[in-house]
DNA sequence: ATAATAGTGTCTATCAGACAATATCAC
DNA sequence: GTGATATTGTCTGATAGACACTATTAT
């Protein structure tokens, strides 16, 4: 792979033109899902301040700062910029897909790589109204359109809104995301991102995230069996002991361990 | 969402500077994979002509012609271009990745949307010798590397290429997209789009197919019960009776019945 | 006849989901 | 005690994998 520059190489590299193509804009945009107080799935989105779609609702993104950074960084750096999130330590910040068609924004050919991230419960304080634009949680619901189809809407403090409300390719990259959540659930460990604490946590706690990203009730005495078998059995979690939290009864407490399986 | 153009947004958009940022170049990069006649994977790769990296072997790529096309438009161009093989009539051509370190390709800041290509057995017949680059399929066999770990190398006609010979960070995206197509294999139909016909295929064919992609043999009765309940059963596949191949006994073929479930 | 391959049968251990029952603790 | 929640138990049907066995056909 690394290759000593020959002399000829050099020469190739210097007279090479780098205007030769016509480039477009690259941005790094980032779908923040974390958990609220009533255990639902929350995603911040972002008022526009500015044309195009002044005044809708976007999902935080920014370009990326050619040469000076990677495309990672530049979602790390978004993620960080709208929410004070460093991306290091434990938050699951992940490539969903890229998109780049020629028309959907009408500035000029916009390429927009998009992440999801998973932020850890209680840690999102979306610092509003930053003079140009407003940042919000919204919880994500499930509901019906108005053919009668499957989609979703978004309940935040005063306002709610449905997918009309949503700048440009937005509302299908949301969709992308929650189905690929949803579908990663069994075989990954992004469960345990939403926790609020991941070192310390019962086992109905991550019941009521599944509860969260598959819209629907789980079985109790299921899901602990699958815990036990599938996560404590595998030693991918370590029992702490029971200890009891304010006004509740004990339970087991348990201590997540991060390994490194690729998927 | 679609939204009519106001006044306001017109003179905002006139006066909105494209050059603000300095923007990236961007590729779309196409892995492609096929079976050969001893039922391995092969993979397609290209001597580069040029510096960088000249004489190293890589993946099938190429800039994306701002404003003319989308990303996933040149990812299916590059496809065409290097095999002439269009990508609609059934071949799977998906994103897997996108990178961009800025130091990824010594000209300039490149960032790269990788895609995975299923081709087709039988469909692909690389034209060599394309003066500047030569184009050459290769088997994908598994092995060890100097430090004893799992790594892969590549078979060709009259040469044998290891890790050290792939371009760029090539090398790296391979391994992605072997590994995402093992993990895909049991929950999406990716097997299908390596069969020589879709249209008129035995389970025989598809179990080698599997086989390939896993690098390990499999239980043909426990194969064949798979597929009835997870395809026939489930109509994703229809029986055409039974049909004797050339020098073969008579078997029962399978037409697949392409469904549009999103994974 | 023989060898190879198509296809069936069987056994076991595991797993998902439904649901009953018991145990513990805050109030 | 009462009610809520934690925890254990039981049952059923589906599933993966190992492997023995029969049926068919090219040679």
């Amino acid at each position: 792979m690394d290759q000593e520059q020959t002399a000829a190489e050099k020469a190739f590299l210097d007279q090479y033109d780098v205007s030769k193509y016509e480039r477009p804009s690259v941005t790094a945009d980032v779908i923040i899902f974390t958990m609220d107080d009533d255990n639902e799935l929350n995603i911040l989105l972002i008022k526009r301040g500015n044309h195009p779609y002044k005044d809708y609702w976007a999902i935080p993104g920014g370009f990326l700062e050619t040469g000076r950074e990677s495309i990672d960084e530049a979602a790390a750096r978004e993620l960080y910029e709208e929410t004070g999130i460093k991306a290091d330590d434990g938050i699951d910040l992940r490539q969903l897909i890229t998109v780049g068609t020629p028309d959907r924004d009408p500035r000029t050919h916009v390429v927009s790589v998009v992440y999801t991230a998973l932020v850890p419960k209680g840690l999102l304080q979306p610092k509003a109204g930053d003079d140009a634009k407003e940042a919000k949680l919204f919880k994500i619901r499930k509901g019906y359109d108005e053919n009668g189809d499957l989609s979703i809407y978004f309940v935040g403090d005063k306002c709610s809104l449905t997918m009309k409300n949503i700048a440009f390719d937005h509302e299908d990259l949301i969709v992308t995301a929650l189905k690929r959540l949803r579908g990663r659930l069994n075989y990954t460990d992004d469960a345990f991102s939403l926790l609020q604490d991941k070192d310390r946590f019962d086992i109905l706690e991550l019941l009521r995230i599944h509860e969260a990203i598959l819209f629907q009730k789980l079985d109790k005495p299921n899901f602990r069996r699958m815990f036990m078998r599938d996560y404590l059995g595998k030693h991918r979690v370590k029992e702490l002991g029971q200890y009891a939290q304010e006004g509740k009864r004990k339970t087991t407490l348990y201590k997540y361990l991060p390994s490194n399986r690729d998927i």
